[in-house]
DNA sequence: CGGTATCCTGCGCGATACTG
DNA sequence: CAGTATCGCGCAGGATACCG
């Protein structure tokens, strides 16, 4: 079991804590918030997390509102998620099958804090494009 | 030139732009916004950024602030944010050499979006790692 | 529909060595 | 100090096939 998260138990995953067990700083490696701040941004996390912020979805619904995700990356994304707590899996034992996903009040909290930040990026593209075609230009000539 | 970022570029960063040019939608493939979003949340960009939300800081002091990232990938990291315009590099022409990396206005809007989340995760790491307890007990005598 | 099992590949990224 | 160049491994993650 627990088939397609092998990568992800394999990588890092320490459950040993941070040198203060009280404190879980990102910035220490081997510090457990490390591995959830990855499951958050990570790709399809973040993207997920998102999609989830406009309601509840099936499993396929939601592969196709994260446009580009394969069955078995949103598969194992859920799982991470749900896993961290912060995506509720529910199962009606129907035929055929029907599966509901949502997020928790945890995932909720974050998946805001995640959208401020993807509404910020979306906004300032103009910014970014432009501060890119700078810098391609000093650095293609140089 | 422009060695390091092989890999970025070989990657994504489609130069076309979403189906409607004027909205960046991070959920749509081959948007450029992805792209950026993949260079702020990836594992070394956020702890980047967030790191320089601290002040601004030369290169071996940001390697030992951001626990266990390699020379390659600070500034493999470095080149992307600061391509994006989040970060302004500053190298002053003396020896032995200095330079100094601070975020722009952008970046600093982007980095504090950033830390939001981080400091989130963070806090709710007990619940995180509490719902983890309970997800891998119900699936491993399952 | 809602997944899992397997196979395979590319590139993320670390290690090491070298430069100005 | 502040990087770049090069090599090599391992996992992320896509494609495909199969199952309840």
């Amino acid at each position: 079991m627990a088939t397609t998260e092998t990568a992800d138990r394999t990588n890092g995953e320490a459950t040993g804590g941070c040198p203060d067990d009280l404190a879980y700083d990102v910035f220490a490696r081997n510090c457990p918030s490390r591995d959830t701040l990855k499951h958050i941004t990570d790709r399809w996390g973040s993207l997920t997390l998102g999609a989830l912020l406009d309601g509840t979805f099936r499993f396929n619904e939601l592969r196709r509102r994260v446009d580009g995700v394969s069955e078995k990356m949103l598969s194992q994304t859920l799982h991470a998620l749900e896993r961290d707590g912060l995506v509720h899996r529910e199962a009606q034992q129907t035929n055929p099958p029907r599966v509901d996903y949502a997020l928790t009040p945890l995932g909720h909290q974050v998946a805001r804090q995640l959208r401020a930040l993807i509404d910020l990026v979306e906004d300032r593209m103009p910014q970014v494009l432009q501060a890119r075609e700078r810098y391609d230009a000093e650095h293609t000539a140089r």
